[in-house]
RNA sequence: GGGGAGAUUCCCGAGUGGUCAAAGGGGGCAGACUGUAAAUCUGUUGGCUAUGCCUUCGAAGGUUCAAAUCCUUCUCUCCCCA
């Protein structure tokens, strides 16, 4: 007999956010009972959030939305350790200088995104409590409460008995831990959320607060989002896919999800949409293609915005669709003049980023995956010049999925 | 502190004096097939002023006509002993 379980709750595990809970009916009863304060902590390892990032970040709204509280706490502390859960190799050392940089980047990321209000929801850094804590002190008050014994045994430090484990990153866990006290005392945070591979973290925070102050707190954790075919979900062929614009332009960001593979639409609807769960699925188990592109817009309007949504779609449908604005297409300015004087395809489509160097421009050409203007070109010694232009722009392809334009001044 | 193993191209991983820009796999890219999907097959995958030239096999020196391969020193990683 299945009981009754509490409304938000419920939509995080329709959503499919749920991987795991330290104590599911604790939870729901805790959320039934009023608003409950809850973290999740990101560590500012880059320049910029990535969609990697976003998960537990959207449940981070669906859970304010349901009248929580939201805590997005910065790791600008903890990004001086590095995390080794889930990672089989060290992490390279950051600067502070680069950390306390990536870290305001994020804030306003995140901000963009949640729209903090200090009040349902708001950001905070562990730097503030972490930076200038005393070894002894803290090893007395909390290092105390942790068991080596039990440590090792964490799936996450297994791992690393093989490939190795400093100490630095074996005391992430205290530091993650002592945020979660800390986060408890300042504002009565009571429950943990983040990926997966955080749940040793995140247990171990309980069971310190636990201890330590004899209250009982919760975790519950979200799966790591792999695309169906088992790659690491996010990834695009530059790297990651990041939220900002000028990492990942938005047309590449809606490029990526117009392409998920079917297996994937409906998960990444629930997941990285606001869609009702009803329209998710519907949407899924229809024209699948349609469903794709309707995904791609609205994360990208999430994400960037509705206009940049529009001209992504637009340059989409100009792209392939034979309709659509070509103008949304991404593109450059050329001089006329420039053109004129003849320019060799090969430094064309370096020029344009379709190829990263002229080798690479030159396979292209060689295996038949250059276009310009819709003719493949088959000599790579051929030189475009002004009779290519057509209505004041050169159109480039380079294989079926990249395009670019050259628009002629 | 002592002993052992190792560092190779985007990743994994062969190579132990010339035939090595370096096997194989993964990933990427392109072509075919398609639905801007998946699967499959094929080709390709350091750069360039290109039948040749330059850079690359942890770093710096050295031996040699010739080094990823041999010698020296250094840096880093892992394992075992203390």
């Amino acid at each position: 007999m299945e009981v009754r379980m509490n409304r938000a709750l419920e939509i995080l595990k329709e959503r499919g956010f749920v991987q795991q809970c330290t104590d599911e009916a604790g939870l729901s009863a805790a959320l039934d009972e009023g608003p409950v304060t809850f973290y999740v902590g990101i560590d500012p390892t880059g320049p910029s959030l990535h969609i990697g990032h976003m998960v537990p970040v959207f449940a981070l709204r669906h859970m304010r939305e349901a009248g929580n509280v939201g805590i997005a706490l910065l790791g600008g502390g903890t990004a001086r350790i590095g995390d080794p859960s889930g990672k089989t190799e060290t992490r390279k050392m950051i600067s502070y200088a680069a950390i306390d940089a990536n870290a305001e980047l994020f804030r306003k990321q995140l901000d963009a995104f949640v729209r903090f209000d200090d009040r349902t929801a708001f950001a905070a850094n562990n730097k503030d409590w972490l930076a200038n804590l005393n070894y002894i002190d803290f090893l007395r008050e909390i290092g105390s409460h942790f068991s080596v014994n039990r440590m090792l045994s964490f799936e996450a430090y297994k791992i690393r008995m093989e490939t190795g484990l400093s100490f630095v990153e074996f005391n992430y866990q205290l530091l993650q831990s002592y945020d979660f006290l800390e986060l408890w005392r300042r504002h009565g945070c009571r429950l943990q959320i983040g990926g997966d591979d955080q749940w040793g973290n995140i247990v171990a925070g309980i069971e310190l607060i636990r201890r330590v102050e004899g209250a009982e707190c919760f975790g519950l954790t979200f799966p790591l989002i792999m695309t169906s075919d088992g790659k690491k979900m996010g990834k695009t062929e530059k790297g990651a896919l990041f939220l900002d614009p000028s990492m990942t332009s938005p047309w590449d960001f809606f490029q990526y999800w117009r392409n998920v593979t079917d297996a994937d639409v409906e998960r990444f609807l629930l997941l990285f949409t606001f869609l009702p769960v009803e329209e998710c699925k519907a949407l899924a188990s229809g024209d699948i293609n349609a469903a794709k592109a309707r995904l791609a817009w609205e994360v990208t309007a999430i994400i960037h915005g509705k206009d940049a949504a529009d001209q992504a779609r637009e340059a989409a449908l100009a792209a392939f669709g034979g309709s659509g604005d070509i103008a949304k297409i991404p593109s450059r300015v050329m001089s006329r003049t420039e053109i004129a004087a003849g320019i060799g395809v090969l430094d064309l489509f370096v020029l344009a980023g379709l190829a990263s160097t002229k080798s690479e421009a030159r396979r292209l050409v060689q295996q038949g995956g250059a276009i310009v203007n819709d003719t493949r070109i088959e000599d790579e010694k051929a030189t475009i010049d002004g009779r290519w232009i057509v209505e004041g722009a050169l159109l480039l392809r380079a294989g079926k999925k990249r395009i670019f334009r050259i628009v002629v001044e």
